[in-house]
RNA sequence: GCUCCGGUAGCUCAGCUGGAUAGAGCAUCUGCCUUCUAAGCAGAGGGUCGUGGGUUCGAGUCCCGCCCGGAGCACCA
């Protein structure tokens, strides 16, 4: 949606200036305790036009003073504040919500197709609340740059195979006794991941006993000690089985993969991730190794010594690629795989979105893409996010502090349904949809409160602050849909008609009915400020912002309750915007909306 | 030691490519439910923006030094 007086302002600088056509005004909203529906600032624009601040500003306020659109266009040093009539200003925003939300996409010209990859799980134990952030960092953000009309392909690398899949797999072979999770009443990821933790104990058990018969061992850590136990000796024995394709092997990693990733399932559906395609570690680790002999022979990488396959990153440092005996590295799977998306995509650009600790993995491995000589390194990009710590430190699984997604999805349900219950009154029936609604709101806060933070920042969680339902939550822009699906309600049952067409917004004169028109201008922006910088905290925050300047709105205007019908029909009107963009916005986040609240 | 990220109100965090009096939520205190849902609204207190310099009309924002915290610096993933 275009502001009809800024066009002409800017039409007529480019007039008298020679502008090109993509010049634009900037305007922001009037801050509040100023009198004004818009600013420019002068200042800005002054760069774009490189003349005095000052001057453009009292030129500014002059060409706009004589624009039919406005009422007043004030200059405070170099910024001019704009009074738009009510007519204009909701003919320029909310009076055809259809079409501004229509015209939230980027123009075609700049759309893209974007690989994005995250979850990226490990088929030992179920999803912690790491994960989640993960989850919801890389969800979000496919749905969001969807929605800014590019093409999105979101998937999932499955980490399957490798040595922590076998601690769990040898401890169930010693001490499972074939009992299958539905047997025991416990979700397949948890189930695997309680022979992962039970590893761990009849290692540690094993090295006490080692240590204590050989004392000279005592400084040594558990990992050195390893392949010094006998469990460590079996686990090594069964990947090298793995490896070789051993049927019996096989067999249980198959049964235990799925049992696993069966539950995974159901934590995504929970959280309504979803991915278009889901490559399994098991099927691309062997990948990258042909490309890294290739480029040996062509002399890109060298050859150490001890027969190593090395490169030198210069700050980077130096990178082994593939190890003395010829078996591949993390970063060799990754180059592999990443040729591998690239050949079945083609996509404008790959993403990533994985913790801040692999921030030099992936300079390397964008280093060394380019050292390949695909153009498309540079395309690039890793989403890195900050961990969640709890007010005690880090998660530590040995310690037992991690924070089980499953578990935590529970608790807010729960904490959702309390809530709802609480506003149950004496001999009222609670709600039909109880539960149903729990769940909406409980995702709603968990996910709102995990996309609040800019993804690069850690963030604390800690459950006795983080897991609200008031202030800046999902809650709360949650609450103002309800409380407009409260108002459609009754309109109905009172038979008020409601004609779109007959809308007068000129009556929508006061400060918090404009002021909802004025951020119904930002929303576009918002959605693709998300996208363009990878971080929907941005959207989170305006849909914030809207929600709080609707609140305001409604504390002071009555809508079914106002006198004059005009008034109750234009009012009824912009809480229909309000709430289309709420929802659009929300649904952008992959958060739901309950009818009541 | 080297590299990267961070240090803004008691706490958790916003502050766009430098711009009008540094913002929000929580917590504390004060008002507001016989008017469309109080998961709400209004208001109060609370800040030498880690620190010392510099750049300029103007610095929380840019540059340099220092202090503090985190992560990384594997032939682990």
């Amino acid at each position: 949606m275009k502001i009809q007086c800024l066009s002409r302002l800017a039409d007529s600088f480019r007039a008298s200036r020679s502008l090109d056509a993509s010049f634009d005004i900037p305007w922001e909203p009037c801050p509040a305790g100023m009198n004004g529906d818009l600013t420019v600032n002068c200042f800005r624009l002054a760069k774009a036009l490189k003349s005095a601040p000052d001057a453009l500003a009292a030129e500014t306020a002059e060409l706009l003073m004589k624009d039919p659109d406005v009422v007043s266009a004030e200059k405070i040093k170099a910024f001019v504040n704009i009074t738009l009539k009510p007519a204009a200003l909701f003919r320029d925003s909310v009076s055809d919500v259809k079409s501004l939300l229509a015209d939230v996409p980027f123009p075609e010209g700049s759309r893209r197709k974007i690989l994005i990859e995250f979850s990226a799980p490990n088929t030992n134990k179920p999803q912690h609340l790491g994960h989640v952030r993960n989850n919801c960092i890389g969800m979000t953000l496919a749905s969001v740059m969807a929605r800014a009309g590019h093409t999105v392909v979101p998937v999932n690398l499955i980490n399957d195979r490798g040595i922590h899949i076998c601690k769990s797999m040898l401890a169930y072979k010693l001490t499972g006794n074939g009992v299958t999770p539905e047997q025991a009443g416990i979700k397949g990821d948890h189930y695997v991941g309680n022979y992962y933790v039970k590893f761990n104990q009849m290692l540690s058990d094993e090295v006490r006993e080692l240590k204590a018969a050989h004392p000279e061992l005592a400084d040594k850590s558990s990992d050195d000690l390893f392949l010094e136990t006998e469990l460590g000796r079996q686990a090594q024995e069964m990947l090298r089985k793995w490896e070789a394709g051993d049927p019996e092997v096989r067999a249980l990693w198959t049964t235990m993969n799925k049992w696993v990733i069966d539950g995974f399932n159901e934590t995504y559906r929970r959280m309504g991730v979803h991915f278009d395609k889901t490559y399994l570690e098991s099927q691309t680790y062997l990948l990258g190794k042909d490309v890294i002999a290739d480029a040996l022979a062509k002399g890109i990488f060298g050859k150490r010594a001890d027969g190593a396959v090395t490169v030198d990153l210069g700050k980077l440092g130096e990178k082994v690629l593939l190890r003395k005996d010829g078996t591949s590295v993390y970063i060799t799977q990754d180059i592999g795989t990443t040729i591998l998306k690239h050949e079945e995509h083609h996509p404008d650009t790959m993403v990533w979105v994985v913790g801040d600790e692999q921030n030099l993995h992936f300079r390397m491995l964008f280093t060394i893409l380019g050292r390949l000589g695909y153009a498309w390194a540079d395309s690039l990009y890793h989403l890195s996010y900050g961990m969640v710590n709890l007010p005690s430190g880090r998660m530590k699984s040995r310690e037992g502090t991690v924070v089980d997604a499953d578990d935590l999805f529970d608790e807010m349900h729960s904490l959702a349904k309390a809530a709802a219950m609480e506003r149950v009154k004496e001999g009222e029936e609670p709600p039909a949809d109880l539960e149903a609604r729990s769940e909406t709101i409980g995702m709603g806060a968990l996910k709102f409160m995990l996309l609040k933070f800019n993804p690069k920042t850690t963030i604390m969680f800690d459950p006795q602050a983080s897991l609200k339902f008031e202030g800046d939550t999902g809650p709360y822009v949650q609450y103002v849909c309800a409380r407009i699906n409260s108002i459609v309600r009754k309109c109905n049952d009172a038979g008020i008609a409601f004609d779109p067409a007959s809308v007068d917004w000129s009556l929508a004169d006061s400060p918090e009915e404009k002021a909802l028109a004025v951020a119904a201008l930002r929303y576009a922006d918002a959605i693709r400020s998300s996208a363009d910088k990878m971080d929907c905290s941005i959207l989170v925050n305006y849909l914030l912002d809207l929600a709080k300047l609707f609140n305001r709105f409604y504390r002071e205007k009555q809508v079914l309750n106002a006198g004059d019908p005009a008034v109750r029909t234009m009012r009824l009107a912009l809480c229909f915007a309000v709430r289309d963009i709420l929802a659009d916005g929300l649904a952008a986040l992959t958060i739901g909306i309950p009818d009541a609240m």
